[in-house]
DNA sequence: TCGGATATCATACAAACGTTTGACTGTCGT
DNA sequence: ACGACAGTCAAACGTTTGTATGATATCCGA
């Protein structure tokens, strides 16, 4: 079976994959060449350098995850329904970019090299993202519907589980026998992290009407701080 | 102000945050011998290769997560203080080793490079860590303390928290500015990643007693599928 | 059919890579 | 005092790296 695509898009599909599984230093051009079926210089010719051709990628990826999330954000809808819209936005995401969450944290690990900082890309997509999220956080713990705390870490709790539940696919399919890549799954995944982060955020039952039938039932601390717990 | 340790740990030391945040392919034997001012061929003698060198880093860091782990879940605790337990020792684990993340999810993300696939280390950690959590989760399960679901996907869940918290410290502090490193706001992390967790994974109050006075109040079912939404 | 633009190709190059080598330095036990 | 030994060092090895070059091939309007 041929590909019918033109040699830039192939060099973009297959160093797509390869970045996002060996990392920008672990793939090679002539990696990418061989895998798109190209010459070596081809790379050089259509995108420039290396480096250029892996921020086209990058920025291509996380770029629209920014407007999915304001699209999300900008609903006519309670904030708990739309934190849950924001959740099924970034799987339907990373569903057509399956690749988007090796990238994504491989970058925020710290780039790829040397004097390379995190992508800028990726700075401004959070810059301007969290805010959005703090301020549906805000406004639902303002109306009482989400619980009191940091409106950053809770955007986080938001953020972790569809980046984190794609990331540890490959593991999880190597140590339980999961089928990868497939469309009930996915779905699946969604609707346990959108019921998760719903209930994780959905403010205690005795903060909103602390004299109500329901004040003190159904209610658990969280327990105490370790200070030194060492060893 | 010299470096008082031996040659031996200055590179380990030295080497674990180059791994961490330029990754394997993208820290060079060059860069490691002059931040730890040792020679070249210091890494060659002490520790056989680079491979070796990063095996035995990341083994150190992420072998030790398991038995945490596992001594969280075999406390004699209700299944969700145990699962509170289980965050709170994974981050304990992370900070005191801030690297470890970092490391984790770019193994995650597909090892290193050309045939390498993920570090057996992690495989095994997973394979030995995963059996555990899923255990207390079923168990909660069973007494409806727990909320009904894949219980791997529970899992995945409770993992998401201290992983991706931790690696978005960077940007997060780039974007908004927050101080990194800091023990007060570790606390607070984690205090807020068990408050989170324990309340998305508490079985909602009707799903027990389906007829106390509890029933069909404070319930709010995740909303429909959207199965086409495309562009 | 021509001629310029666009794309592909084999090849070359300097730099950087991980690793090895052999000489050298210090510190012990005897 | 003297080998034995672990550690350090500068230098070099052969390979791989990203990129540049010039020739060739393919297309398309005139």
């Amino acid at each position: 079976m041929t590909t019918p695509t033109s040699t830039r898009e192939r060099i973009l599909e297959v160093a797509r994959d390869l970045f996002a599984q060996h990392g920008f230093n672990g793939t090679t051009v002539r990696d990418i060449a061989i895998a798109a079926e190209a010459n070596l210089a081809a790379v050089g010719y259509h995108f420039g350098s290396k480096g250029a051709l892996y921020a086209e990628i990058l920025r291509a990826h996380v770029g629209p995850l920014g407007q999915r999330i304001a699209g999300a954000c900008s609903a006519t809808r309670p904030p708990l329904d739309r934190i849950e819209l924001i959740v099924r936005a970034v799987f339907e995401h990373i569903q057509m970019r399956p690749q988007m969450p090796a990238l994504m944290v491989r970058e925020l690990a710290g780039g790829h090299g040397h004097g390379r900082e995190i992508s800028p890309v990726l700075i401004e997509t959070f810059r301007r993202a969290l805010p959005m999220l703090v301020g549906v956080i805000t406004e639902g713990q303002a109306d009482g519907s989400i619980r009191a705390g940091d409106p950053v870490l809770l955007a986080l709790s938001v953020m972790a589980q569809p980046i984190y539940f794609n990331l540890a696919r490959p593991i999880i399919a190597a140590v339980a026998g999961v089928e990868p890549r497939d469309e009930a799954t996915a779905q699946r995944m969604a609707d346990h992290a959108a019921t998760i982060i719903r209930a994780g955020l959905a403010a205690p039952p005795d903060d909103p009407a602390p004299g109500t039938l329901l004040h003190r039932v159904r209610t658990k601390r969280p327990m105490a701080r370790r200070k030194g717990a060492g060893r």
